[in-house]
RNA sequence: GGAGAGGUGGCAGAGUGGUCGAAUGUACCUGACUCGAAAUCAGGCGUAGCGUUAUACGCUACCGAGGGUUCGAAUCCCUCCCUCUCCGCCA
């Protein structure tokens, strides 16, 4: 969520910022509401003013066994405009919240203006690729030839996109996480949290899924006492629940920069993108993601965010896989983001970059919509900034494992780091 | 699932229809005393919105959440959520 008060104090600059993203922002009309809020919120704070010192009155000329009839009348008729202009004020205000969490954040000024994915811009290319003198396979046939993938079982248990590991692959599939989370925390300095997967709406919204995004998460329905629901949504990221334990909260100075990782499952319904990724493991319903949460003083969020990506990037290296590094165009950006970096491994079999890491700074855009905030040096409590990103997507590296390290033979030389998790195994065979 | 207790400022904890944004204690800040500190004494000390661009002033809202009664609600009524204790069940 932005800062209504930069709306009110700039609204045609906010409005230039957010249509190099490609959003319109309808100024006329936040204008007209602001007018209308103004004025009646000044009224029904004038007419509340007035009952409480008449109420005021009323207890005192009781207490002295006065006549008060006069006064009762009088405050009668401010109580009657006041039901009035209350029920106005809700309504107004709550037209300017649904309209203000509409509304996407503001990119960096170092974030390139472009409507597209086709503006994104490459920073830098880290390692190479590697040479094949015999013709790749993909994941998928890698997998189903090392009997340790299975879609076809899959799909019978659940549906489409979903995928059974066995053996091995299912093995080096948790190896990849153990080693992700294990960098991060004895590394990078991260606190390795365990948080649920099924979250509150509030949750959702604090993050920024909700209310624009619901179509993408799968929500589960709860029923509640006396004929009362309450959903619950099953998580499309760790992010969302990592970010939400400062939700409400006013951290210490002392304890900034909070970093936390987390492993766990996502779920999305893929809404939407019917037609894309749908042969293999690149686009699920459900994957497992180790990610990177920051909670860290305004100041430090851009030297934050530039770690934060060198953490996700070691990850790769130690993996020994291709990857570059993409600065997205304001056209590409999440709604919450200031500012994203993506991170796209080599796929040999695909001959292409793929995204397996975002990490985004959200400035307070998030901390705002959850009031999460800090107490500054001078004693009064301040947004934070949080950031996140990917340190990596598990699904999306196994891939990358598999078609970057298979041999002519269909085999899978397994990277050496990794090889502790896997009791010392170095290659996957048949 | 059953029974009970409870949710109030950073923390503890009083308040059961009016003078309560809220006693008191504690933590914290300032000052006095002191060479300095401790102890003691005095004062200050919630969040947010609006007027208003303003750490100053005024007004408004906020006592788990939402609704209701009332001229007036932390206090009374209704619904929900959460926490704790005991019993039952259970990975």
């Amino acid at each position: 969520m932005l800062d209504i008060q930069l709306l009110r104090s700039d609204l045609e600059g906010v409005a230039a910022r957010l249509a190099t993203r490609g959003f319109v922002l309808d100024t006329a009309r936040f204008h007209e509401l602001e007018v209308r809020r103004k004025a009646i919120q000044m009224r029904t704070q004038e007419l509340q003013s007035r009952r409480n010192s008449a109420s005021k009155l009323i207890g005192q000329a009781k207490a002295k066994g006065e006549d008060t009839t006069a006064i009762m009348a009088e405050v009668a008729l401010v109580g009657d405009e006041l039901k009035t202009t209350e029920v106005q004020l809700v309504e107004l205000q709550a037209e300017l919240q649904i309209m203000l969490e509409g509304l996407p954040n503001m990119p960096y000024e170092s974030v390139p203006v472009g409507a597209s994915e086709a503006d994104n811009q490459e920073l830098r290319r880290v390692g190479s690729a590697p040479v094949f003198d015999f013709a790749v396979k993909d994941h998928v046939e890698l997998g189903e030839g090392l009997g340790g993938l299975d879609f076809e079982t899959a799909a019978k248990i659940s549906g489409a996109r979903f995928s059974v590991l066995k053996g091995g692959l299912a093995r080096l599939h948790r190896a990849l996480a153990q080693f992700m989370l294990d960098t991060h925390t004895d590394q990078h300095g991260y606190t390795e949290v365990y948080v649920p997967y099924l979250v509150n709406a509030a949750s959702m919204r604090g993050t920024g899924q909700l209310p624009k995004f619901e179509e993408d998460l799968f929500r589960v329905p709860r029923q509640m006492g006396e004929g009362g629901e309450q959903n619950f949504y099953l998580i499309p990221t760790a992010e969302v629940p990592v970010t939400n334990m400062v939700r409400d909260e006013i951290v210490p100075l002392e304890q900034l920069p909070l970093k936390f990782v987390a492993h766990t499952p996502c779920f999305r319904s893929e809404a939407g993108s019917a037609g894309r990724d749908t042969r293999g493991m690149i686009r699920q319903h459900q994957f497992e993601k180790v990610e990177l949460v920051q909670m860290v003083h305004p100041d430090e969020s851009p030297a934050a965010l530039e770690q934060l990506l060198g953490h996700a990037e070691m990850i790769l290296q130690k993996l020994g896989l291709h990857y570059r590094v993409v600065r997205l165009c304001s056209g590409d950006i999440g709604f919450s983001s200031a500012i994203t970096y993506d991170i796209e491994v080599w796929l040999p079999a695909q001959d292409t970059y793929r995204e397996i890491s975002s990490c985004s700074s959200f400035e307070a855009f998030q901390a705002r919509r959850m009031q999460a905030r800090f107490r500054n040096s001078a004693g009064k409590p301040e947004l934070l900034h949080t950031l996140n990103g990917s340190g990596l997507a598990v699904g999306r590296t196994l891939v990358a494992v598999l078609e970057n390290y298979q041999q002519t033979d269909g085999s899978i030389v397994i990277p050496e780091v990794l090889r502790p998790y896997m009791g010392g195994l170095e290659k996957l065979a048949r």
